[in-house]
Order: structure tokens, then C-alpha cells, then sequence
DNA sequence: ATCTCTTACGTAAGCGCTTGCGCAACCAGT
DNA sequence: ACTGGTTGCGCAAGCGCTTACGTAAGAGAT
């Protein structure tokens, strides 16, 4: 910056004010020195500037999980509504329990991000009072925590949805295949569901019957076991909607092997669009994950730049997607 | 940090020390000051840190793509290596040709990192040149970059493999569906793995019919099309490698549509080993995405801390996953 | 011509660390 | 007791910026 200063015959203090955007420099000068910090392929020190004013312009992005569409989505999201604005990304991920412990504890030494975006895994009492703690802006993305800002979608809703899809569609016997929480803490996701199939069973006056719903360790060989139970009822379902479309994958698997036909015999829906349901023709809840990161990286944005934000909380609308899996119950002759 | 020393009774400097490992002050000092500051819950600002000792411990991601399987894994794999030491994790992306080319033209400005990953995207010339001003640590995943370091697998080999399973079965019109680039220069893949599709006929003595080889866009539509473009031939093929399996994820929903049974009359494998390979048991290639990442990640890990390191180019092998989508061809009546 | 207000710029004091250098104090060796 | 080598620590000079404050010059008002 000396040398654009020396070389410009003007002080560093005007190049800052010049480079930074902030007034007190012609407009004259101002461009001049642009031209010539170009010239000189010059840029500012991100660390010196951040060290200068106390630290803006980066957001820390923390996940459970990344390899897995869900997450993966979401950060794609994030990234594309942060791409372009002054914000960079740090990114954390913490898979166990106790990692995750040892990421709250050490937030302040983390002390360089203005904001956290936390992607949807859940926060005990104690965290969240650390998060207070620091006074970072928080969004949670897809998911809740507290009163904080959120993006998420309405799990009992979609639920509810695929639920009510099916018995439209005349099933009586309609299973659900939830997911067990990774985390010891309580997590919204699978219970809200369960509460959205409830639903469903209730407005129709159709009966809950608890074999009819069964739970397995999330993800798509979960979602074959689970399926397998199932099918060794007494009475099996007529019809299954899964967590999520990556369980309904798992008990797609089984069903195939089982040599039985869907949706001749057995309709599935599951929740997601994970990009694989349109191959398989899954028929499903669309979520719309990129758009929740969109949403949740926008927020951030927003908080920082304290423009006026209105809703801090957002909720995207989940929409049905009918493909090949689900039909109607087969009339048993 | 000037509270710390307070309390404790000597100079910032002292603390400083202390804190960062450095040798200067005696074991008796040391820990009292580390107590202190964990009592204190005080950590040292990075910002700070960095100016002074000038930059160390960040390293950027930069990624064509977050969304799908392959980039997703890699980042998980880095994530993991990278993970509990003390270099944080920045991440960008650059989607689009122009992106990248301004991603690049930013690089000085983003000198606040100590090294680069570059995910799998090609790199022109100039680009190099950047990178090479630029002086930082630069590690490609997933490819190659001139004669930098770099993880990868053997593409050629990973397609002999895949086409040679076939031929082994029996199959002599093997076709190859091959991934079009998404960037307008040369990338490598798509070429090796045709190379070694090739390779494998040679070697079996078979004839290379050009009208076998198909190109088709990235991704599982470009797969459906292709596959569709194989069945309207004269004579198809009885076998078909894919370039990736979501390309073959695509093939397969055009064989299902057309009704024809895998791998009764056709035999399909493709290369990568995705996640839902298993569940819809395509036969396959794995591609050890996440150990690539991982060695990535610990790759500029040894290079930031300059330890010796003795081989900067890493390939890991590929490997032949038979599943349900490939058999021997139908010995025609 | 004088006074005030604005505008453009420079001066210098930090921001919170790291580190070269110097100074005591202490250890052994002779 | 005297010298030379360690060791533990403090001093202070930065690292590359930002920004409050001060100053000088020009614009407009009277």
C-alpha cells in the first residue's frame, strides 16, 4: 500500500479511503489511485484491514456432514448466495458429538467470523449460551434453534403431504419409515414427520397402528432393514412413506430384491428430490434444498449489513412430486 | 493478551510465547500462563497472528461444483484430514468459465491463504502462471496440474478395468458412453478414460467401432441420452461402459423405460462407485473419493509444514465392483 | 476583503499479535 | 574467583492496514 501511496505522491491514508470506498478523497484521486492499484496488481491485506476495523466479512459455515446431498445442497446454496458479496466462507465440520462439543468450546478462538451458519444439526442449552456468549450472528439452516433466525421447511407439512398422497390415492395401511436421531439431543426432523403422518391418519379417520411405523438409522441401508421389517408383518402396509428419499432408495433395494412390484403391490413416497429420485422415479416431497441455503446465506448477509430484516424466519414450501412408485392399492381379488 | 500478562505477572511477549509453543520461557511459566488463559477463555486472535507472523494456517478449496457426489466427497475427505489441525478451511467456488477466470485474476487479493486445493477443474496456462506469481502451495484433486503436486486416480486404467470386466464376460460390442467437458478446455478425463476403453479392446483383439463411443453431456440426463442413442443403432451393443455412474444411472433409467433387462440383454458398469451405486447394484469401478481427499488435504498439510515429502503425486488405485448390472451376453438363439 | 463552511488530504495512533535483540541471572568449567 | 555459555524474560519495532483529528485551501456569503 506504500508503494501505491509513494508511487501516486499521495499518502497511505488516502489510498485506504480511496481503495475502501470511504469518503474524503476526490473523486480525481480516487480513480487515479484505482488505476494504478490495478496497474500494480495491488489488493489490500484482508488481514490487516479486518485486524484495523475488528474483523468483518467472514462467515463460518458448520456441518455435520458434508458427502451427503442434503448438506452438500445446502452449502451449494449458501456458496451462491455468498458468492459475489465480500463474504468469505470458513467452513467446519464436526461428524461426532464430542467434536461438536470441542467446536463450541474453541468458538472463541474462532473469534475471526462475524456470522455462523449452522447447517441442521442440533444445539444443546449450554451451546446456544455460547453462541450468546460470543455475539456472532447465528442462522440455523434447515432447522430451528430457539428464536434465532431460521430456514427450514415445515416437517409435519411434508409429511403430511405424502401421508395424505396416499390415502387419496386409497390406502388404508400406511407405514412410516423414520429416522433415529445421530445425535443424543433431541432432534426436530423425525418427530415433526411422525406428527405430519399422525396427521394425515387423523384427518382421514384412519386408525394408527404403531407396527405400521417403524424406525432405523438414517440413511439407505436404514431404509432397507426397516423396509424389511415391514414386509415380515403379519399384515404388511399397502403403502410406505420414508423420512427421506435416501431411506426410500434403501427400501426401494428391498422391495426389488423381494421381487415385489411398485407400485403394484407396495407404493413408497419419500421426502427430499434427493437428485437420484427422478432416476429411480421416486415419487416424493420436493424440499427445496438449494433454495434454503439461497435463503439462509442471503439472511446472513442481510444481518450483517443491518439492513432492516423484516422476517428472520423463513419457512419454504415443500410440493409433492408424483412419479412412478406410488399408485393406487392393489383391488385383492 | 495484555490481561493475560498482567495477571500473570509478565510481559505479552512472555505470553505470547507461552501460548504459541515457542521456547523462551521456562515450564513453570508456561503452564501458569496457559492456565490462566483457559480460565480466562482467551484465545489469540488469528487476525492478529497472521499479520504479524505473516499469514500461516489457512488453506482455500476452490470448487467447480459442491453439489454432487464426487466434489462433495472430496471436500469431505479434506475436511477430514485437515480436521484437528490447525489450518482452517476456506472455501470458494467458481462455476462458470468466467467465474473462474476472475476467481484467478482476485487470487493477490485473497492472499490470506497459505495454499490451494483445486477440486478437479482444468486450469488454463495463464491460470498457471497466476498460481505460480502467486507463490502459495498448490495441490490438485482429482487430476493433474503440469508437474504440481496432485491425488488422483488412473482414469485409463479405471476404464481398461471396467471395459475389460466386459470383454472378460464375453461381450465384443462394448460401447462407451463418454462425458462431453463442461469447460471449453481440455480436461483430462473424458480422454484417458476413452483411452483405456480403447486399451482394452486392443488388447482383447477387438475391433474399435467408432459409432460405439457416444459422447453425451455430464450427468444422468446426459446418460439417458446417450443411452438412447445406443439402443437406436443397427446393431447395439451388448455392453456398455459409462463414464461415471451418473452417467450410468441415467443409461439405466433409459433401459428400464425400454424395457429391456439388465444385464440379460445389455451389461452396464460404470466408474466412481457413488453412493447409490449399491443401491441400484450397478457394477462398477470404485474410485476411492474420499481417501483422495484425505490425502489431498494431508498432502498440503505436510507441504505447509515442510516436512519432507517424498512424493508429491499420489495416485490410488481404482477397483472393480461387480454388482448386479453386468453379466455375459445372451448367447443369441 | 473578511469570515465561515466544506472538502481533500496528511499525521499518527492504534488494532493484537510475533520476534530479534539485549540484559540479568545462573550454571559449569578451570 | 573468573570466564564463557545457557536460559528466562522484557523491550520495542514492526506486520499492513483504518480512522479520529488536524490543517490548508477553496467556495460561498456578507
Amino acid at each position: 500500500m506504500s508503494d501505491i501511496a509513494a508511487q501516486a505522491g499521495v499518502s497511505i491514508a488516502s489510498v485506504s479511503r480511496a481503495l475502501s470506498g470511504s469518503s474524503g478523497v476526490s473523486e480525481a484521486t480516487r480513480t487515479r489511485i484505482r488505476r494504478l492499484a490495478a496497474e500494480l496488481n495491488y489488493a489490500v491485506s484482508p488481514d490487516a484491514a479486518r485486524l484495523a476495523k475488528g474483523s468483518r466479512g467472514r462467515v463460518a459455515v458448520v456441518t455435520a456432514d458434508l458427502a451427503h446431498w442434503f448438506y452438500a445442497s445446502l452449502l451449494e446454496g449458501i456458496m451462491t448466495a455468498l458468492r459475489g458479496s465480500d463474504l468469505d466462507v470458513l467452513l467446519y465440520e464436526v461428524k461426532r458429538e464430542e467434536e461438536r462439543r470441542r467446536f463450541f468450546d474453541e468458538l472463541p478462538a474462532r473469534r475471526q467470523v462475524d456470522a455462523l451458519i449452522i447447517l441442521a444439526f442440533p444445539v444443546s442449552d449450554q451451546e446456544r449460551l455460547q453462541l450468546d456468549l460470543m455475539g456472532v450472528t447465528v442462522v440455523m439452516a434447515g432447522g430451528t434453534l430457539g428464536d434465532r433466525p431460521h430456514v427450514r421447511i415445515d416437517d409435519v407439512e411434508a409429511a403430511r403431504q405424502a401421508t395424505h398422497h396416499l390415502i387419496l390415492a386409497g390406502h388404508e395401511r400406511v407405514a412410516l419409515i423414520n429416522a433415529t436421531g445421530r445425535w443424543r439431543l433431541p432432534y426436530a426432523g423425525p418427530q415433526d414427520r411422525f406428527q405430519g403422518y399422525l396427521g394425515a391418519l387423523r384427518d382421514a379417520a384412519l386408525p394408527g397402528e404403531p407396527e405400521l411405523v417403524v424406525q432405523a438409522e438414517w440413511g439407505s441401508s436404514g431404509g432397507a432393514d426397516a423396509m424389511a421389517r415391514l414386509l415380515s408383518l403379519p399384515r404388511p402396509p399397502t403403502a410406505v412413506v420414508a423420512f427421506s428419499d435416501e431411506m426410500a432408495f434403501g427400501a426401494l433395494r428391498t422391495l426389488r430384491r423381494s421381487g415385489i412390484a411398485v407400485p403394484h403391490t407396495l407404493s413408497l413416497v419419500g421426502i427430499d428430490d434427493h437428485e437420484m429420485a427422478d432416476v429411480v422415479e421416486l415419487t416424493t416431497v420436493r424440499q427445496p434444498v438449494l433454495e434454503l441455503g439461497r435463503e439462509a446465506g442471503a439472511l446472513v448477509y442481510r444481518l450483517l449489513n443491518d439492513e432492516t430484516v423484516e422476517e428472520q424466519h423463513v419457512t419454504l414450501p415443500t410440493q409433492l412430486v408424483v412419479r412412478g412408485t406410488s399408485g393406487s392399492p392393489r383391488t385383492v381379488g
